[in-house]
DNA sequence: CAAATATAGTTGATTATTTCAACTATATTT
DNA sequence: AAATATAGTTGAAATAATCAACTATATTTG
């Protein structure tokens, strides 16, 4: 096999590992009654602080027609607050309300937990490891790419 | 913020992160006409032949009603075959049939293509790094877990 | 400036995906 | 032989994703 293409077949490994790993976490977590998107959005919303939905949908990469409606949900459940901006009347800024804020929190300490639980059975050093090779990725492929749709985390 | 902590958001970060890259492969690569869940299984068919449902659902971790029902389209679409076990009536064997092995093939390739063009703009040492960091990644989580859902890749 | 174009977000119709429980059939256990 | 377990299928219902048309405001350009 060529190098390259063992690198290939390497980080496809990778990929296929990870996405079933990915999947686990987040099927154990989501016995709340909030979906995986609605808490990717609420954690973006916390992150931000005033975002917007243009910048959810680049962050998470799903389509404005879903995310309008996952929107309207998240209001008539009280877990965010949606005012016009007052610099662009096309905008409109998103915040956690503090009953948002409070879900957000719970999704929060739940996913700590369960990570934490996940790594507890790893020796210390090899936690060390684990998160250098983590950051170690995440900084090649991000170098990597200036203008480029991986960026960001 | 406590050592244990930094390492849950290192892990958690990376999560997002290669949650978003996950997310952005996938639908670049599927403008074909299958699914993502058609072309993990049509994956997991290839890498085993002659498998059953019960290790697809393990495998993917889907519902086995869903399986049930995406199995009966690949077998309409001519990509599958399936005949009962010899030495257990409830099992069926499926395997991919002469059409189902080109269109694995199909997606395989553009599936090495697409992460041929990602990885291109790295230089080769990160490259090489880049990999050793997953296959590092993965053996300290299969390791640390000898009948842990994160076992298998 | 006015017209054209672009951007932000919403809506409705349609389709696809998930979920879950009930069901059939065969195997295994007691 | 009866009870229990396992493999897979089916149907109904709930959720989620897709896509194009639409409103409203901003920006660009001739």
């Amino acid at each position: 096999m060529g190098d390259k293409l063992k690198i290939v077949d390497e980080i496809r490994s990778f990929n296929r590992y990870y996405t079933k790993l990915l999947g686990l976490l987040n099927n154990q977590l989501l016995n709340s009654k909030y979906s995986l998107t609605e808490a990717r959005i609420l954690y973006e919303i916390h992150a931000g602080e005033k975002v917007t939905a243009t910048q959810i949908i680049s962050e998470l990469g799903i389509d404005k027609g879903q995310l309008s409606k996952i929107m309207r949900n998240l209001e008539k459940y009280g877990l965010i607050t949606r005012k016009a901006s007052e610099t662009d009347g096309r905008v409109i800024l998103i915040s956690l309300s503090p009953s948002g804020k409070k879900v957000y929190n719970e999704l929060d300490a739940a996913s700590n937990q369960q990570i934490n639980d996940m790594i507890s059975v790893i020796p210390e050093g090899n936690q060390k490891q684990l998160t250098a090779c983590m950051q170690e990725i995440k900084m090649i492929l991000i170098n990597s790419s200036t203008d480029d749709v991986r960026k960001r985390s």
